[in-house]
Order: C-alpha cells, then structure tokens, then sequence
DNA sequence: AAGATTTTCAACCGCTATCAG
DNA sequence: CCTGATAGCGGTTGAAAATCT
C-alpha cells in the first residue's frame, strides 16, 4: 500500500500543487493529487490550496473592523465557521475558527476573572495591513523573469485548453482524465523546471516557513475566482447585518 | 542565556452532504 | 432507491514560534 507522505509542506510541493490547480482547477482534488506527482491525499491538497495557497487569501493580523464582524456572525451562527467566512473575503474558515479559539477564549477568560477593563478591551494597534498573496515580480526576488514569462505563457496557453475541454468527458474517444494526466505529465515538469518527478524532494521532511509569493511568479493568470457571486447572494440575503 | 510555558496556526481526522451512475 | 466517489465542514492535534521566568 502506498504509503502518503504527510506533515508540513515544503515549497516545492506547493509550487507543484499551485501549477496543477491552476491547469485542473480546484475540483476533483483526487485526481489532482494523482497527477501532480506529490505523494499526498487530495484531502490534503484541497485543504493546502484553501486554506494557504489560494490567490485571495490576506494573511495578517484580522483589522479590528474584521474582529468585530466575526464576534456578530458568530453570535448569529455560533460555530459555523465555513459560512462566517464567506463573509469575510480573503479569510479561510480555519483561520477564524484558529482567531477565535484564541482570541476569544483569552478575552472570555480576562472578562471572567475581571481584568477587562475598556481600555483592555479596545483592539490591539499593532494590526498590519493585510498582505496579500501576489506575485513578486521585482527583479531582486530571485526568481528569473524571462523564465518566469515563459512559464506563465505556457501555463496560460495550456490552462485554457484543458478548461474548455474540462467540459466534455471525452475527447478523440479518450477518457478525460486520460488526457488531462498525458498533458499534466508532459507539461508539469517543464513548467517546475525539473526533468522528472522528484523523489528526493517528495522524502524531503524539512519545512520551510511563511507564504511563498514566488510561487505566484510560476503561477499562470489567475481563472479562478472566490465565489464571489455565491457570496454576493448571501451578503444579499443577510443585508440587516450592517 | 537557557529552560519553561504559552500561543499560534497548519494540518489532520472523522463525519456528513451532495451528486453521478 | 442504492452505492461509491468527492467535497466540505467542524473539532482536534501538535510542532514551531513567541513570551515569560
């Protein structure tokens, strides 16, 4: 039985996750593991795109004004930390949960033993704009940009081809998923710069930390999107909020 | 400076919902 | 309907980082 590689990701895996999503889309999450080469459950990838690889995603310190709409969601609909979310653009269910947990357990436990005070309970000033995740093109990054254009333009021109075809369940009497890995497969590694799949990469156990803009360097345009229009409709229907 | 303690947050687990066949 | 595959959710864990003593 294969044996799944799990733990922190390192930046060669999110560069090949980032590459494969962004051919496949951010569906099929099985499929997408299995292509991608990383030796990971498509649990694992879905969970590392939404949660730390999306595009949208701000990362940061929540703004008081964020802090203030996560305490009215969560009075409305408690532990639901998914749909809180949708109204938060640009933060993931997890890290609310994870902001709450924190934060809010701390502060329920000063006000229990009497500590907040007013001042206490005004919202900490050492907020930071949040970064968002975009791509570095500032020659001084390391990443070379003819390279880079190289790779973006045949990420796009290919990204555009599996889409439309993403569509249809056969083509040239092929199977779908057929295609798609014959084309991951030729395609993939040239856009990682590497020959063959990476074994010693895939063992490699050393983490690395904080996001990695760069991978964004790699990353063909952007087709996907946050649901916006889902959220949209639900910001609609619960207007009465502000 | 060093060890202990606390906080943070990425990642995993188990479960449910949804959907196609 | 039934079943299997897949996506998504909420709870939990544990390693790393930060802070305290």
């Amino acid at each position: 039985m294969l044996l799944r590689r799990r733990g922190p990701w390192t930046e060669e895996e999110d560069m090949q996750l980032v590459c494969t999503v962004s051919m496949l889309g951010d569906r099929r999450w099985d499929f997408i593991a299995q292509v991608s080469g990383l030796n990971r459950s498509g649990k694992s990838c879905r969970l590392r795109w939404v949660n730390y690889l999306h595009p949208g995603l701000k990362r940061g310190r929540m703004s008081p004004q964020e802090e203030s709409l996560v305490i009215k969601l969560h009075a409305r609909w408690g532990n639901r930390w998914s749909r809180i979310a949708r109204f938060m653009p640009g933060r993931t269910d997890n890290e609310i949960k994870n902001y709450w947990r924190t934060h809010m357990r701390k502060k329920a436990q000063d006000r229990d033993i009497g500590l907040l005070s007013p001042t206490a309970a005004s919202p900490t000033t050492t907020y930071q704009s949040p970064c968002l995740l975009l791509a570095d093109t500032s020659p001084d990054n390391g990443i070379d940009s003819a390279h880079t254009t190289h790779n973006n333009n045949a990420c796009s021109c290919l990204t555009r081809t599996l889409i439309r075809s993403t569509h249809q369940t056969v083509i040239d009497g092929l199977p779908m998923d057929q295609i798609l890995l014959k084309e991951v497969n030729t395609t993939l590694p040239a856009l990682l710069g590497i020959q063959e799949p990476n074994d010693e990469a895939c063992n490699n156990n050393t983490p690395y930390s904080p996001p990695t803009t760069e991978i964004w360097c790699h990353a063909p345009e952007m087709f996907w999107n946050m649901g916006d229009q889902e959220i949209n409709q639900d910001a609609d229907s619960t207007i009465w909020l502000w």
